[in-house]
DNA sequence: TTATATGATAAAATCAATTTTACCTATTGA
DNA sequence: TCAATAGGTAAAATTGATTTTATCATATAA
């Protein structure tokens, strides 16, 4: 999602995108253990590739990485999810304020143009299409980057993009359907966006969160 | 400063601590490239290890890395300035308001004890002993830290941390002498913390930053 | 029995060697 | 003269091998 971009086609990047994937959907579990031989096979690269790969994952706080004892992934906590969540609401908050007031029509363009394809994911989802999550959240990464992209700062904007991917796990993790709810506030957010209402989309982004947030402990699959 | 702490006496680790102190200290130059052969004889690691490092740095965006073609010193620009600055203040402004009204005795004993060092530092500098700037610059991050170590959130510590650290890297780079307004902006800061004057404390700390900011780019060494 | 020490094993960290990729230069053809 | 391309070189990326470290089981002494 947010993940830092080298060479697509390069090996080491390759699993190092499959990698923090597996992480972020929940395929590689919160404090699993991360044995290089184990993984060197799943995944096709050597050892020192590996380790390349996990220092990074490690520098990102998706993995551990402690002494001379290896990689687990990130364990997760309830303490956690709402540490996360209240940062990405100040980071978000923020962003989107700025972005409302600098964004023009080609911004606006992309707002609408993100949020089509996510409500087209959403429709799919709400009929019982439930195949491609990845692509889903995806877009619903991409729209929520896309309002806030006329904030005027590529700092802020990577920064809230890290925290972003945190929260998508604990969502993953929870993996119980809210599609509905969170849909229609994407379609609020987007109605603001185009009047430049920026203190109601900050009302409606923080109930989006705290909503994803208490959706997601309410399903007890996290502490 | 802020760098994820491992094993300290594994020369993986050593040697990642320096790498990125001579970033931060201005010691490994803006868009300097980093040539492996050339590292590994000076950090007296191998080339596996040195990517390990170089990965993690990059992660942090202190190196950049592109495609096949290495390592360099992240560039530095008045515009990431600025970015840097406002995202620290965003993040430090909040930190320490939260830290301010949950903060008890043992908080305001460190914060005593934090400004203390960095006082008696302080002095020394204002006599014309600049000997050991990284020393103070450690005591200086020390003491911000112990302000805002009350807010709850250690996410948001560690956040602040990686701003804070570039943040610095600015201010070593245009190396020029601002230590004692900082000083009486410090002793503004302990008596706001004493007094639990959170409003008073925030409009200091933004005065404090922004007079970095302004004090660095009117040395003309950043752009 | 408990604590400490010893040795074996498995895994991680580091190193050295190989393969791949990019970059520079020179040469050829338009 | 310029563009395009092929060849050679230097550096990076990846791999496989070696060294170091941690952990677990067993034995020995208090």
């Amino acid at each position: 999602m947010g993940a830092i971009t080298k060479n697509a086609e390069a090996p080491g990047e390759r699993a190092y995108r499959r990698i923090r994937t597996d992480i972020l959907f929940g395929r590689l579990l919160p404090g699993q253990k991360l044995k290089l031989d184990r993984l060197k096979q799943d995944y096709g690269v050597s050892v020192s590739t590996l380790r390349e790969i996990l220092n990074r994952l490690a520098s990102e706080r998706l993995v551990l990485a402690e002494g001379q004892r290896g990689f687990d992934v990130t364990t997760v906590s309830v303490e956690d999810l709402r540490e996360i969540a209240a940062l990405r609401e100040l980071l978000e908050i923020h962003a989107l304020t700025e972005s409302f007031a600098a964004g023009d029509d080609e911004w606006e363009a992309n707002v609408v143009a993100a949020h089509h394809k996510l409500s087209l994911m959403e429709e799919r989802m709400k009929s019982g299409d439930h195949s491609d999550t990845e692509t889903w959240k995806r877009y619903d990464w991409l729209f929520h980057q896309a309002l806030i992209s006329a904030c005027g700062s590529s700092t802020l904007m990577e920064t809230h993009g890290g925290v972003f991917d945190k929260y998508l796990r604990y969502q993953m993790l929870a993996l119980s359907y809210r599609g509905d709810v969170a849909a229609r506030e994407h379609k609020q957010l987007l109605a603001c966006a185009l009047k430049r209402d920026a203190a109601k989309a900050c009302k409606i982004l923080r109930e989006h969160i705290h909503g994803g947030v208490e959706h997601a402990l309410a399903t007890g699959t996290i502490g």
